[in-house]
DNA sequence: AACGTTTTCTTAACCGGTAAAGTCCCTATC
DNA sequence: GATAGGGACTTTACCGGTTAAGAAAACGTT
């Protein structure tokens, strides 16, 4: 990419203008002390009337901070957009970085290597300050990679799979368990889970404390199948979830997210099934979907905002040198609305 | 932000393993005549050796091209998780950028001035090679900016409103005119229009249309509403539209967006209206959403996807300087599906 | 008054590349 | 055999900042 900036107002100028040497200006602006008040003045006010303001990329090169925070995410590019929690997600990040005048360097990759190489360059480049990690799974090869390259992560996932990373998490396995618990308490003894992502972290997470939940509450039936997220597949799953002969199918199923819910819900109204009363759906995420699907979806809440703002926040404390640390956020609550009830029998 | 990469390959490095200049490797590695065959391949050889790739940083501000596209949304951090239009749109445009070695830098801002100083910053800093602008308004000061400042851009939206920026947009007042005519042929007299954020070019755009479309079809009942965008804004909307009289409310709702049609289904279920016997509604912009909901939702269908990816190619064209152009896109196409009918008197 | 300290600012060397100008050598030409 | 013309590299001067080291003036001390 060529094409020149026309006007280009450089330190030099304000140095000009300030009757300084370009050290001064650089001194003043970093706020270092070795000036007076006078001089730190008069070059502050040159340089508000060339409308001049450091380059952030001279600045990077000669070796100080990056304000750019690096952000892979790992998925086809056609499926991204079908993810309400990483646009959420992001939009609580971008709110901490626009307080501290930062920005994000946002990149879909197609697997976890690409990313690894990304970062990589990203940091040795240094085109970002420090990265936010996502979607991990197990041996995740970006705990070795960050750490041999030094570059500061905040890991988004739990301990298990981030190794020594600091990590902000939320305890998904209390809360599945407190969704089949709360289930089981409506009276559903037949419960199936629509989980996500296989090969990620926190699937295998859910699904472990789904089996262990299912066992402890001796239900009768326990279903777990694992998709890609999307709303086909979410409808797909319910739908063979549901074509079983009524006494032997689901009374009850928990989502991994609400895209998967809001496909349920529409599968089992066109396989004539009246949600709650033969069917409880329970979804996970809870973005302002659930609130505007008829009947209204009870789900797992969770503030997916303040969980971006809170990996924001914890990413600028470890580059600011501060020691690993495990960071978990509120465990998603179940907010019950009308999906789910007692079953009909 | 402060923190050191670990160890640092440079041109140096390489330049003295394979025995020559730093000029030679730069040469190589942008592919610049004036070397033999034989150092290329041993500058390569070296490179590939000690892991080593340019700084992108250092090569930015030596002057030469930079790897990284702008994209500011301007609208409240909380709100941003809500629109499937826009994680679409970045994931078009991702799309394009990886194919090409590029990133997004995205930013939220609270207003178009300060995306003027934003956009401006960038460019003066280099940080950008060029930026998409989306969100148009009436005599929107990002036209004079930009063409004051020299910085390359894409302007997604009508030439009405982009002056002479190179524009890439969809031709709405067409797509409104097609919709309230289907809607028409179908037998609907009362037609209403749920639209989006007031300030922005495309809805005063639509309106128009609307308008237009009413007048010459000589309806009997022609409503439009602007809102936010946001499903609550949609669900009240339609809530206040179908409190009339029966005899004096609409037959039929076109909304902006699928998220507000998504909610104005729900809201039409809670108060006993069967969709679309009594009432028909026609999204906007197709999302996987409209699949989902039972009755599936018609809308005028869009492929957001594409359009990103295509403003990105032709942001690339501004930046290697091709000149002013207008670039349409497909206009939506009416999708029927379940949520439209004749009405039922 | 001479001398060590500060304070305040300047100089100059980077950071890691790019690119224009210069050097050297090899070959074709008259 | 002298000269012009290229090809293949190297030199060197930036890009726009930061920062360590140096210098000049102001200050306090004995």
């Amino acid at each position: 990419m060529t094409a020149q900036p026309t006007s280009r107002v450089t330190i030099k100028d304000v140095a000009a203008r300030a009757g300084v040497s370009k050290g001064a200006v650089s001194l003043a602006f970093n706020h270092k002390p070795g000036l007076s008040e006078a001089t730190r003045d008069r070059i502050f006010l040159a340089a508000r009337e060339l409308g001049w303001a450091p380059n952030l990329t001279a600045r990077t090169l000669a070796g100080s901070r990056v304000d750019v925070v690096g952000l892979a995410i790992c998925r086809p590019a056609r499926l991204l957009g079908l993810e309400p929690f990483y646009m959420e997600f992001v939009s609580g990040v971008e709110s901490v970085l626009i307080e501290r005048n930062c920005s994000l360097l946002l990149r879909l990759v197609r697997n976890v290597e690409e990313e690894v190489g990304l970062q990589e360059s990203w940091w040795r480049g240094r085109q970002v300050g420090g990265s936010i990690l996502v979607d991990f799974r197990a041996d995740d090869p970006r705990v070795a990679a960050t750490g041999r390259l030094g570059l500061p992560v905040v890991a988004v996932g739990h301990p298990a799979f981030t190794g020594g990373l600091t990590s902000v998490w939320t305890d998904d396995a209390t809360a599945v368990t407190e969704a089949v618990r709360y289930l089981a308490v409506l009276g559903h003894r037949r419960i199936a889970r629509v989980g996500g992502a296989a090969a990620l972290g926190h699937t295998a997470m859910r699904t472990a404390a789904f089996d262990e939940a299912a066992r402890s509450l001796e239900l009768a039936g326990a279903w777990q199948v694992t998709t890609d997220y999307s709303g086909e597949a979410g409808g797909r799953a319910t739908r063979s979830l549901l074509t079983a002969p009524s006494a032997d199918r689901p009374t009850a199923i928990v989502y991994d997210n609400d895209i998967m819910a809001v496909a349920g819900l529409s599968v089992a109204a066109e396989m004539g099934l009246n949600v709650p009363r033969d069917v409880s759906l329970l979804a996970w995420d809870d973005s302002q979907l659930c609130r505007l699907t008829h009947p209204t979806l009870s789900a797992m809440s969770h503030d997916v905002h303040g969980f971006g703002a809170e990996a924001a926040r914890t990413l600028f404390a470890v580059i600011t040198g501060e020691g690993p640390g495990s960071h978990p956020v509120p465990t998603p609550v179940l907010t019950p609305r009308g999906s789910t009830a007692p079953p009909a029998v």
